[in-house]
DNA sequence: CCTTGGGCATGACAGGTGTCATACTATGCT
DNA sequence: AGCATAGTATGACACCTGTCATGCCCAAGG
């Protein structure tokens, strides 16, 4: 018997995947959680045999729990389940060591089928994504401009970020220019974006 | 027998559906699809009593096709199965007569059990959604407001609009100022969204 | 040793953005 | 008619944003 947690924050498709994951003989739907706590709070009371996680859940992110459940060496097969093909998503996932990143672009029997390799020690990933596993770009970004970016993306004014890194409002937007010229966009906002779709921030 | 067209892009959630709403023994999936057009062909071609439309589709949304399928006066309930719970969504489509508006949150035998009832001549609406349609704001927005704003909102450059209007570059920001205030936000950017989100453009 | 290149830091500059005071018009109320 | 209100339109002002030229420092290589 597979026991099984599933971590997903939509209930239609939550529900949508119990019921069909049960269908199964030999699959055991053990417990259905929405949200990253409750997620690591099941994977450490039932000790299931795979967990599939959506990615963006209130809480926890998908990533930051396999990340916990790898740290803690707790033995629990993780599956990725999300809507976002971001190269960063993939790669933290890859770092975190999960054993499966599907797409929910992928059909229903993919699940199925994803689940049976998993339990036979194989990894998967969407085959979409297959290429992006290789071609991991570089971060042209230098150390100032991550920090300067992420600042940004959290709400900082130019004003604020220079403040607090004992800098002028003429640097802080520098570097801002300088990470714009890099990523190749027009705004900061955009530059926040594809900054961090790459990972890179 | 209910015969039912499913127009929804996410693969996995359009096979669970299928795969869960086919064991009803009165329901019987003609067909999938995953975007406006097709939903448009497959509804024309096989004249179902049902059609689950997601909103956010390639092609067409799930809105246009509502509303087109009410324009040609044909006999198919429509039903809007959506992630999302905006105002000026909901509104758009009590506008085209929708027999239910549910939102992906609800839990899964909430759809059947809305199915069944459409199919009686009811109305339903996710309970969470009920409030709103009494609470509907008036657009506090003028008409050049809506105007410009929904020329910044297509791309256009101040300099852009003000040539397109006969206006002055001050003037339009004038009206974009205007709208940022009524809205209660900081940027012009913010304030389309929240104009989006009521659908007051 | 000097040169080169890259990261760090600054301030000047041009142009964009939001606010404000102001003015004109039309509408509706007294 | 007199008045208030709301929409339209303008330009002045202060501030924000992105670019650029410039200079400093340090490490790698000739």
């Amino acid at each position: 018997m597979i026991r099984i947690v599933i971590a997903e924050d939509q209930h239609m498709l939550r529900g949508a995947f119990a019921s069909l994951l049960q269908l199964e003989e030999d699959f055991e739907i053990i417990s259905q959680v929405s949200g990253g706590h409750e997620a690591l709070s099941m994977i450490e009371a039932c000790k299931p045999d795979i967990c599939l996680l959506d990615i963006e859940m209130p809480g926890l992110t998908g990533l930051e729990v396999a990340q916990t459940v790898r740290d803690r060496g707790w033995n629990c097969k993780i599956m990725i389940v999300t809507t976002f093909a971001r190269p960063g998503y993939l790669q933290k996932a890859m770092n975190a060591a999960v054993d499966a990143y599907l797409l929910k672009d992928e059909p229903i029997e993919f699940l199925v089928e994803a689940i049976r390799r998993v339990m036979q020690g194989k990894r998967v990933v969407s085959p979409y994504l297959a290429d992006s596993l290789f071609t991991h770009e570089a971060n042209p970004l230098t150390e100032r401009e991550q920090e300067v970016l992420r600042m940004v993306s959290e709400g900082g004014t130019t004003r604020h970020i220079a403040e607090h890194l004992y800098l002028t409002t003429g640097t802080v937007r520098n570097y801002l220019s300088s990470a714009i010229q890099k990523l190749e966009v027009e705004t900061r906002h955009h530059a926040i974006e594809k900054a961090r779709d790459r990972g890179w921030i």
